[in-house]
DNA sequence: AATGATAATCGTAATATTGCAATATCATAT
DNA sequence: ATATGATATTGCAATATTACGATTATCATT
């Protein structure tokens, strides 16, 4: 029906879902990269960087928002937007707990 | 339009992009989670272990697997499904990367 | 106050996703 | 051969996402 069924999973399950999917774009994969490689935080310029219309890229900034991914400032006529590095090291760490897991599993299949 | 450019980024970007789209789902990662719970690959009563009806959970998998996830062969009439690690790892070292710039970068704002 | 720059919001069209009932497929047991 | 059990596919309804033009809000600077 088009709606997801969160009720039915666990806080943890539905947390790391929803960072993961507001990462699942490639739009907000190159808005990342971008807050990254400039370092600082004045980031007006995202609409010039990428190829996509300025409403759209405040839309994509603002699932980025939401889901705790990004923070943003008001500083003066522009924001400032930066990466949440909590949100960032909570992803990272799921991920190297999984690879742990594997690793320790003996491989007899697939 | 509801339709993702994904000609304007690059190869990379769309290749995070999916595989974390397709982990973007609470279904998702439960699945992932009871995959490696079992640890043996002998998997077919996921079923029976998520609050979702067959077919949903067919279509989850598909998905994982299309994404590349998870592999899936056949095992006279039940499939054996088990995550891939290389995929994990690709992530994981993906998010490394990120945090590492990030603690590498002096926080001057937000 | 008027202007300009910047970014958010609204409205809308096109497409994708989620979920399930019904059905199909196919290996194996009877 | 036929029934059974496990998984995939189809079809469809409800909802979500993606993208952008038009507009609006906000604020700094004339």
């Amino acid at each position: 029906m088009g709606i997801t069924k969160t009720e039915h999973f666990s806080e943890n399950q539905n947390t790391i879902a929803k960072l993961l999917k507001a990462l699942g774009h490639p739009a907000r994969i190159a808005i990342i990269e971008y807050l990254l490689k400039v370092e600082t935080c004045i980031c007006g310029d995202i609409v010039n960087e990428l190829p996509l219309a300025q409403p759209t890229i405040s839309q994509h900034l603002k699932e980025l928002k939401n889901a705790g991914l990004i923070k943003g400032t008001i500083e003066g006529n522009t924001i400032c937007y930066c990466i949440d590095g909590n949100a960032i090291q909570y992803l990272k760490n799921y991920l190297e707990d999984i690879y742990k897991i594997l690793q320790s599993q003996k491989k007899n299949c697939c």
